[in-house]
DNA sequence: ACGAGCGCCTGTCGGC
DNA sequence: TGCCGACAGGCGCTCG
């Protein structure tokens, strides 16, 4: 699940707390425990456990759909791939039957990497920029504007569905997104991407970023168990509304299958290319 | 260059 | 009720 606006959610969480849960930032790492090594990308879990143990989180941030803490010597990256969300709570606690690694905190305190699916990884590492140095621009960066938009659009000859939720052309989108942003710009997800005009490709640039922010303005989406802090879901406009008005016009909404993703849109609204 | 197919996992849901 | 297949927020790999 976790796309940009739940990574975001969870990055918020972990710098600032939330309902009584304190923040992480400053606290100091005991010791660890690796739950599930298949989690672990990299280092060894030897080499993992002995070098956490005892920096201090010093900094959270984000980058595309990975989550970043910043310790004292290394930074720890988490992908969520398909499920899950970090847990902040008491050591005392019992154990999430999804957790992959948990860190506990002087004081009292640990933080669970929960993933159900086991898609995700996390990754221990010196330098944060060469693990990441292949994704593309942040859509809600400052440096990504209509024209860098354009450019990368007219890049390549692929479906627009397929290029956006390529992370190296652009960072975050996942399959709800992406499905709601193209019916807010009344663009079919098969159109070639270097189809669309400077104005399409503006009005698509509006839209992720306004998707986007309404997703963390909401705390993200939560669907069934896999995750269930947020409030998207209620204001998706095609996203799992197949056969459900469409919201701009009321034809019903159709799913059909764009880049091996079941994809939602408008067959009015947005007519094929 | 493009895009389909598949594997990695756990869990839910609908049909029979 | 229970079994079985389809499907699910992602992504890296192979192959035609």
């Amino acid at each position: 699940m976790p796309e940009l606006p739940e990574v975001e959610t969870f990055q918020r969480f972990l710098a600032q707390g939330r309902d009584g849960v304190p923040s992480i930032l400053g606290k100091t790492i005991q010791g660890a425990d690796l739950l599930w090594e298949g989690a672990l990308a990299t280092p060894s879990p030897a080499e993992f456990l002995g070098r956490v143990q005892g920096q201090s989180v010093k900094g959270i941030a984000r980058r595309g759909k990975h989550l970043l803490i910043h310790l004292s010597a290394d930074t720890l990256v988490l992908h969520f791939r398909m499920s899950g969300e970090v847990v902040v709570e008491a050591q005392t606690e019992p154990l999430g039957v999804h957790y992959r690694l948990v860190l506990n905190f002087a004081g009292g305190d640990r933080l669970a990497f929960n993933n159900p699916r086991k898609f995700g990884r996390v990754w221990l590492v010196a330098d944060p920029e060469a693990l990441l140095a292949h994704l593309g621009p942040e859509p809600l960066g400052e440096d990504f504007n209509p024209q860098a938009f354009y450019n990368i659009l007219q890049s390549c000859h692929q479906q627009i569905k397929y290029l956006l939720l390529d992370q190296k052309a652009i960072a975050g989108l996942g399959n709800i997104y992406t499905d709601e942003a193209l019916h807010l710009s009344k663009i079919h997800p098969r159109t070639k991407s270097d189809t669309l005009n400077f104005e399409q490709a503006k009005l698509l640039w509006e839209n992720i970023r306004h998707v986007l922010r309404e997703g963390i303005g909401n705390q993200g989406t939560s669907f069934d168990w896999i995750y269930k802090g947020g409030d998207y879901q209620r204001l998706l406009r095609v996203y799992k509304r197949t056969g459900d008005p469409c919201p701009t016009c009321g034809t019903p909404i159709e799913r059909i299958r764009v880049a091996q993703r079941g994809t939602h849109y408008c067959p009015t609204c947005q007519p094929p290319p």
